[in-house]
DNA sequence: TAAAAATACTCCATAGGTATTTTAT
DNA sequence: ATAAAATACCTATGGAGTATTTTTA
């Protein structure tokens, strides 16, 4: 015979009453089947754990021993199911979120994390930074439970990718460059067709061409040559290369603001279609637990973001009443 | 339904082998009633712990929360066993024994106490210091196990009182005292007679008059008249008293030595009958456990300990081989 | 004598077994 | 096509119920 948490339980109640019957009782079953169980623990654990009286039972020396150790027991088992449930609720656990960097720039980003730190604080998040293809391979392999990056490349089986924002990419030039002469100037939209003949530097990190590959095929689709002065795997490195006149760039939108100073943002027209996604990564499987909780937040938290052209909208032409 | 640790042993052997048909043949038992119980006991928790494949089954990230959970719980259940075990075969546990303190002044307790310690490293020994009265109700009360003393005078019920040494009782005089007076009369046994008229210092504890009761009592068997000048409630004191020459007093044999150079110790005659026990106290019913094992070892320890008499035995007469 | 526990038995709920189907590769 | 899990159904162990006896203060 094998010890179940039933005896337990059945022994406690019994030590908690110090009568039989009465946990019998409060058990919900018979005196009779309560002494068997009694009995078959004891036999068990070969020691007496009841001295019985005739009005009740009293715990001996091992009765007492036995009763912390059950309480501890069936405390512990409380507990698991309690976390248990808590997991299957998605309210606690831990969840391993990977970043691009670039993912990592745009402010929507900390906006989310901040939201689910605040919702739900038994959450406990662990955040790093990588690629996008060793965040891909790491939710696949579930190192990671998510992850939040731009483009996606390669979309292996099992993971599902979802836009949460689509971005606008904007056009990073030198401050002294001829695309950035006049204020009047840096407020229209660029054409693809003024970039012919220019100098770009590209980010590219392997295995996630991404924004670069989007670039160069619209070029090469109206026709207008560039030339690819330096690839570089870091959006940042991308914007110094620009601020040191290397040549010019196309970044996402909320990379604007970056060296303010020795770089100049300009809009891109619709028709370019060189937007700069923010993915939100994860197994298909993910149907409980913290991940899911995330991913139904961010989604969430992404819909209400407000959009560039949302946050500050025209009050031209719309009189107030 | 109730989580019982069936369910916890079942689910660690399909985790631990990663088929629900593998891990019923290594418990014994069918793959379909295997299934039945996994699928109860995802139930009963609320979450999915498995994902099932054509060539055996997966853990899902709850499912390995769950194994660390119940691995825990399923060696804490292995643990409490094994201390049971252990505390039923009185190898292991607490032990309270009180001694009152003429009980500890003999050589024999710390004797005991150190072959215990010894023989059982993983019984915990909590020993203190009290009168006989204290001990002996603290023993009723299960708030010690056992204990020491020397004339046990009231006898609870549901106590058993051992007498583990017999030991002679001795006369105690001041140096200048008559009976003290030349070296030749230290080593002659004294009657009862010769303590005429003497005054006496004697120790009586509450509730424990012991030594004092029986040595009145045979003065007034022999007609012998004895004024008591003192009733103090320690050994040591009374040998104070002795050594200050209040009066004279009877001591158990052990005490010799206390004082060697203000008292004279000189051997009483057999007939007074003044024998000082070692008496151990413990409960009835304390048939198991540390307490039975100590009860035993002292015991033993008491036969084998070496009398008064057997320890120096007199080789006169008894010519070498 | 009277309460509480133990014993003897009976019953049935369910753990476990057998046969078969379903599933996913 | 195959190996493994699920489903359906049956069996039987043993947990729980009923009636009674034993115990001891």
């Amino acid at each position: 015979m094998q010890i179940e948490l039933r005896h337990l339980r059945y022994f406690l109640a019994v030590a908690r009453s110090g009568h039989i019957t009465r946990a019998a009782e409060a058990l919900g079953i018979q005196q009779p089947p309560l002494s068997q169980q009694i009995k078959a623990l004891e036999a068990q654990l070969g020691v007496q754990l009841l001295r019985r009286h005739p009005k009740g039972v009293e715990l001996t020396e091992a009765g007492r021993l036995f009763q912390a150790e059950a309480e501890r027991l069936v405390g512990d088992l409380a507990g698991m199911q309690e976390r248990m449930r808590a997991f299957s609720q998605g309210i606690r656990g831990t969840l391993a979120v990977g970043f691009t960097s670039s993912a990592a720039a745009h402010a929507f980003t900390p906006h989310a994390l901040r939201m689910c730190r605040g919702r739900h604080p038994d959450i406990q998040l662990v955040v790093s930074e990588n690629n996008a293809a060793e965040i891909t391979e790491a939710i696949s392999a579930q190192r990671l439970h998510c992850g939040i990056l731009r483009v996606p490349v390669a979309q292996p089986e099992g993971l599902r990718f979802d836009t949460l924002l689509e971005e606008p990419s904007v056009l990073a030039v030198p401050r002294d460059h001829r695309l950035a002469r006049d204020a009047e100037r840096r407020r229209t939209p660029v054409a693809l067709r003024e970039l012919q003949g220019e100098t770009l530097v590209l980010a590219r990190r392997p295995g996630a061409p991404g924004l670069y590959a989007n670039l160069l095929a619209a070029c090469a689709r109206e026709n207008v040559e560039v030339r690819v002065a330096a690839e570089v795997d870091r959006m940042m490195t991308n914007l110094n290369l620009v601020a040191a006149g290397v040549g010019i760039s196309v970044v996402p939108a909320s990379m604007q603001g970056t060296h303010g100073k020795a770089i100049v943002y300009r809009p891109l027209q619709r028709s370019a279609q060189l937007t700069a996604p923010l993915t939100l990564v994860y197994r298909e499987d993910a149907c409980v637990g913290p991940t899911l909780t995330f991913v139904n937040l961010v989604k969430a938290a992404a819909k209400a973001y407000p959009r560039p052209e949302a946050a500050a909208p025209r009050k031209t032409g719309r009189p107030r009443p």
